[in-house]
DNA sequence: TTGGAAATATAGCATTGGCTACATTTCTGT
DNA sequence: ACAGAAATGTAGCCAATGCTATATTTCCAA
């Protein structure tokens, strides 16, 4: 009935926990938001010149209070900078935060579309999964796209 | 300078926006932790007969009032039910969606091995990405891994 | 059987991320 | 040039999800 010493498994070396699993889950989850407003905030950026928060709140899908907020946290990261009234513009960690996820959203999308997923859910799909895909299963992906066409 | 009518695509049909997409996986995002908890209540469950608080924040990684705080939500949520001081038991709803849950994972795991991520990574980029498997998405992977094995 | 250890419950705090309502500033068309 | 519209900012509310600290209950072993 003792469940103490029935977590290790056969082998004593490092192991990778569940709980291990799970905060590394709860870590990811509290960073997808910033890397879904760097990512946004270039798009408008590229498009536009700048970023501006009637426009990231409507893209979001949230109302403009809450991408206020948002930007109130990205400028505290050090991610973003703004003036009152004015666009948002990234920082160069900002920036590099959003080339690096570009990248891994339409790597993700491609691996999808590759397995026979539609192009309309692997898009859906993406926009979640994206956060959770680590550089080891990033390299895997590439290796498996690289090696098809 | 007008961003007002850009939005509408080529073709005026149904179309997928981004917001749609964002908000969805808002939605994702939120149900998640209930996912996570009925699993791993189910796991316990069946390894010891009940899923005790302790256990389910060892596993979870977190302390036990932080468990005990979500297995309350469950419970309002009617997935699963306790009583003081006792372990806890899925009910149907939730149990059910522990099934559903695992069967997800189970496959996000084979097909990440599928296209050669290494198991150890597999399962833990599948601990975030199963949430955001659409059922369309899930279709595509059983195919891919039924043509081929 | 009873006292200490372990498990569980609860109170209270902080942050995140959503909202509405309202104030302020900027922009724009006449 | 100015009035109304649009954009932005701010205040305050709520729920979720984490924490620590402190009860309370149950379990187990001497």
């Amino acid at each position: 009935m003792s469940r103490d010493e029935l977590a290790p498994g056969p082998e004593t070396t490092t192991e990778t926990t569940d709980a291990d699993r799970f905060t590394n889950a709860r870590a990811i989850r509290s960073t997808a938001l910033f890397e879904d407003y760097t990512e946004l905030i270039a798009d408008l950026t590229e498009e536009f010149g700048e970023a501006r928060i009637t426009d990231i709140a409507r893209r979001l899908g949230v109302t403009h209070p809450t991408a206020n907020k948002a930007v109130l946290r990205l400028k505290r990261e050090g991610l973003a900078i703004s003036r009152p009234y004015r666009g948002v513009f990234l920082t160069e960690a900002g920036a590099a935060m959003a080339r690096e996820v570009k990248a891994r959203h339409r790597l993700v999308v491609r691996l999808l579309i590759a397995v026979g997923v539609p192009p309309e859910a692997a898009e859906m799909d993406a926009e979640g999964i994206e956060h959770y895909v680590s550089e080891t299963t990033l390299k895997a992906f590439e290796a498996y796209l690289g090696g098809r066409d």
